[in-house]
DNA sequence: GAAACACTTTACACACTCTTTACCTTCTCA
DNA sequence: TGAGAAGGTAAAGAGTGTGTAAAGTGTTTC
């Protein structure tokens, strides 16, 4: 969620217009005083500050986003029709991140928001596998079943992570062979059949999660993710 | 420190000798490969690009950094002649943080760079890492465990902060070697094993914190920090 | 120049993991 | 229904990885 403080009607209008069509949640507000009562509320991810306001002006509406422990560490671009070289270095050096003269182009507001967003965004689940109770942590290198650790050895863990990425695709011992274990195949072997034996024993609840494909190999899971 | 890449000897010697002045420790690059040759053997707190260089241009040197892990947070702005808004829209696009066009005043590159660097600061106390009684002071350099000062060596503190940094994180010795060691894998060493050792017994009653993933490498903590 | 210290290498033992083997159960198709 | 094929299961030997101690190497300090 984007907050937005600008007193321009038409401007105001206009750039939530054009957030919305980009997928950016967003509200404007005319003055410090809404925007304050909103904020109390809610803490949007972003915040856009025209500095010239009636009543308070953009920049004391930043000092008390950064004094407040709460609101201190969000992105705020100034949105402004002051643009000489002293005034954009007012703004960064009291906190903005960001400093956009009017007129500006929605294509780069749009893209300087998109690079403050970035960095705040939560990583996504940096190499987090889940299906159902079963979670396998990549960064962590292992597995759990209900938060539950499960004592997998380093084989084991390796196969439920190829079947997990590749979550509903069937693979053959000879694919399995080749990726896990890097060797190529041998003939017959049972090796295979063993790991997905020990495997899903010690996934207990979740065994049923590892499917056998007769005459083919084995596989993980329904499909769905 | 800042790196930054411009091949024009005059505009780079001024903004190196600027932000020197302004006490920000710079290095200036007149082209792609001496930046990354630096950029290989220490990471820089912040770079500055500019986009048209002779042989590799600024934006392929930005795809680098993005694309390797240990370079992929750094913070970057584009400093250039480019200047249409599709020209920023697409630095910006391209991982960009800011992106400035030439020519540029110095306050306000100043001013950039700092609400950059701003964000990226170690926080107020982000010099202590704890653990339960593990404590680590990377201000002081120094751990303890209940109280008590630990006699870590270089090498041992060097470990234990690269693991409680990422606490939960799975390494293998080959990545701990390359880290700490700021060497590459040479095959058959035992140096990490033995450094793990002597960590694990100078933890003491902690020692258990530093956990073996077998046929990985080695691990801090549980994950929850 | 010797002592102290940090770091690396080496060596060995133990414990765990992997592979093989053998036997059993289940499924398929004539 | 029965033979053969495919997969499940258990156990044991082979193989590998890690803990640990101790020796070796290099660097700093006085």
């Amino acid at each position: 969620m984007i907050y937005y403080v600008e007193d321009d009607d038409n401007i105001r209008e206009l750039v939530v217009y054009t957030l919305l069509q980009m997928n950016m949640p967003c509200r404007g507000f005319a003055e410090g005083k809404a925007f304050r009562a909103a904020i109390a509320e809610e803490k949007p991810d972003l915040v856009l500050l025209d500095i010239m306001l009636p009543g308070e002006d953009g920049m004391s509406l930043l000092q008390f986003l950064r004094e407040n422990q709460q609101t201190a560490e969000l992105p705020v671009i100034m949105l402004t029709a002051k643009g000489t070289e002293m005034d954009k270095v007012q703004g960064l050096d009291h906190g903005a991140d960001d400093y956009m003269t009017k007129p500006f182009g929605m294509a780069e507001l749009v893209a300087r928001i998109r690079a403050r967003l970035r960095r705040t965004a939560p990583k996504p689940d940096a190499g987090l596998l889940t299906y159902g109770s079963l979670t396998l942590d990549r960064r962590a290198h292992k597995a759990s079943v209900e938060g539950v650790e499960l004592p997998l050895t380093l084989k084991e863990y390796d196969l439920l992570l190829l079947l997990m990425e590749n979550s509903g695709a069937a693979f053959t011992r000879e694919q399995l062979l080749e990726q896990v274990w890097d060797i190529a195949y041998d003939g017959g072997t049972r090796t295979v059949d063993v790991h997905i034996q020990t495997l899903r024993t010690k996934l207990g609840p979740c065994s049923s999660m590892i499917e056998t494909v007769r005459g083919v190999g084995y596989r993980f899971g329904g499909g769905q993710s």
